[in-house]
DNA sequence: GCGTCCAGGTCTACC
DNA sequence: GGTAGACCTGGACGC
C-alpha cells in the first residue's frame, strides 16, 4: 500500500468530529465507514476509478481547525490525482464553507439558538458522488429507516468493492458500471429492493452513458441541477435535493411532521399534504440557510425535544 | 405462528 | 395543472 499524507485547514468554527460523525447516525461518505476515538476510516473513488482508503483525524481545535488525512492506494498516485484527492476531500468535509452568517441568524431564532449550541462547528457535507447519493435517495423512498439500511447494506455487501488498509476493511459503493449490467430480478432478490431495483438499474445505465458529476452540477444553478437530476428514473424533487450539491430542504413525511411541530406547534393531519406549507414557512424564516437549519434540527432532536418540551421524535 | 397493514416517494393515467 | 392509485418487501402489530 502507498500512503499519501496531507493536512487541510478549515474555516472556523469547525468541528471535525461532528462533521464526519453526525449525532443522528448519518455517515460521511459510506455506510460502513468506521469512526473511533475521533478518527474516521472511509474510502472514495477517484475519477479514474481508483479506490482510495482514507484515515482522517483532527489535529486542531474548533477555532483553529486542521485535519490530517492519510490516503492509502495500491499504486502510487500521480500528481494530478494527488491534487484531485486533496481538493475533493476538502469539498467532502465542507472545509471552506463559512457558516458564520448562519450562526448570526441563529442568535435571533429560538429554535436555531438551541441547536447551534449543541452542534457548534458542524458542517453539512455532500454525497461521495451522484450514484451514491442516488442509492441513498432511492432506498429512502417508501421505506422505514431500518429497511432503507437493510437495502443499502445488501447493495454494499453484494456489489460493493472491498478494500483493506490500516487494519480496516471498507466496502466502497458499487459503481454505476457494475449495477448497469446486473439483471433487475437479481437486484430485487439479492438486495430486497422491490420496485426500486428497476429505478436504480436505470439510473446506473444513464450514469454509465454520461451524466454530469457532482462538481458539474455544482456549477449549474440550484434549479438547473435539480431539473437535471429529475431526468433520472425514480428521482423526484425530494430525491434530487438529497443528491444535489446545492443544499436543499428535502422534506419527506417524517421530517415534515417534525418541522410542522416546530414551526406550527402542532402535528399535521396529513403530513404529505403539509410539505409545501412547511417548506414555505421554513424558507420565510430561515431563507438561504434553510438547508443548514434542516440538518442541524434533525441532528439534535433529542436535545431539542427536551429543551422546547415538544415531542419531536 | 400467521395474517394484515403500511412505510422517511415517484410515476402514470385520467380528469 | 391537479390528483388517485399502484408499486416491492419486510417489519410491526394484533390475534
Amino acid at each position: 500500500m502507498h500512503t499519501l499524507t496531507f493536512e487541510l485547514e478549515a474555516v472556523p468554527p469547525y468541528s471535525f468530529e461532528l462533521t464526519v460523525h453526525k449525532p443522528a447516525g448519518w455517515s460521511w461518505l459510506i455506510r460502513n465507514e468506521v469512526y473511533k476515538n475521533g478518527t474516521i476510516w472511509s474510502a472514495i473513488r477517484l475519477y479514474s476509478g481508483k479506490p482510495v482508503g482514507l484515515k482522517l483525524r483532527s489535529m486542531g481545535t474548533v477555532h483553529e481547525p486542521r485535519v490530517r488525512c492519510e490516503a492509502f492506494t495500491r499504486q502510487e498516485l500521480i500528481n494530478e490525482e494527488k491534487i484531485e484527492l486533496q481538493e475533493r476531500i476538502g469539498k467532502k468535509l465542507s472545509a471552506d464553507e463559512d457558516i458564520r452568517e448562519f450562526y448570526s441568524l441563529a442568535q435571533r431564532d429560538p429554535v436555531l439558538h438551541e441547536v447551534v449550541k449543541d452542534l457548534y462547528g458542524m458542517r453539512d457535507t455532500p454525497s461521495a458522488d451522484v450514484f451514491s447519493g442516488a442509492i441513498l435517495a432511492v432506498t429512502l423512498q417508501m421505506a422505514p429507516w431500518k429497511r432503507s439500511m437493510q437495502m443499502m447494506e445488501s447493495l454494499l455487501e453484494t456489489y460493493g468493492e472491498r478494500i483493506a488498509f490500516d487494519s480496516q476493511v471498507i466496502n466502497l459503493w458499487p459503481t454505476p458500471e457494475k449495477l448497469a449490467i446486473v439483471e433487475v430480478e437479481e437486484l430485487q432478490k439479492k438486495c430486497k429492493l422491490g420496485y426500486r431495483a428497476q429505478n436504480l438499474q436505470s439510473i446506473a445505465q444513464t450514469l454509465t452513458i454520461g451524466f454530469p458529476t457532482l462538481e458539474d452540477l455544482e456549477q449549474m444553478s440550484t434549479e438547473g441541477a435539480k431539473k437535471k437530476l429529475m431526468e433520472l428514473r425514480g428521482i423526484g424533487g425530494y430525491s434530487a435535493e438529497i443528491i444535489s450539491p446545492h443544499r436543499g430542504f428535502p422534506l419527506d413525511v417524517w421530517s415534515t411532521q417534525i418541522f410542522h411541530r416546530l414551526l406550527f406547534a402542532e402535528t399535521p393531519e396529513d403530513p404529505r399534504a403539509a410539505i409545501s406549507k412547511v417548506r414555505r414557512r421554513a424558507e420565510e424564516r430561515w431563507g438561504e440557510w434553510s438547508g443548514y437549519a434542516f440538518i442541524y434540527v434533525l441532528n439534535d432532536l433529542n436535545n431539542l425535544s427536551r429543551k422546547l418540551k415538544l415531542k419531536l421524535n
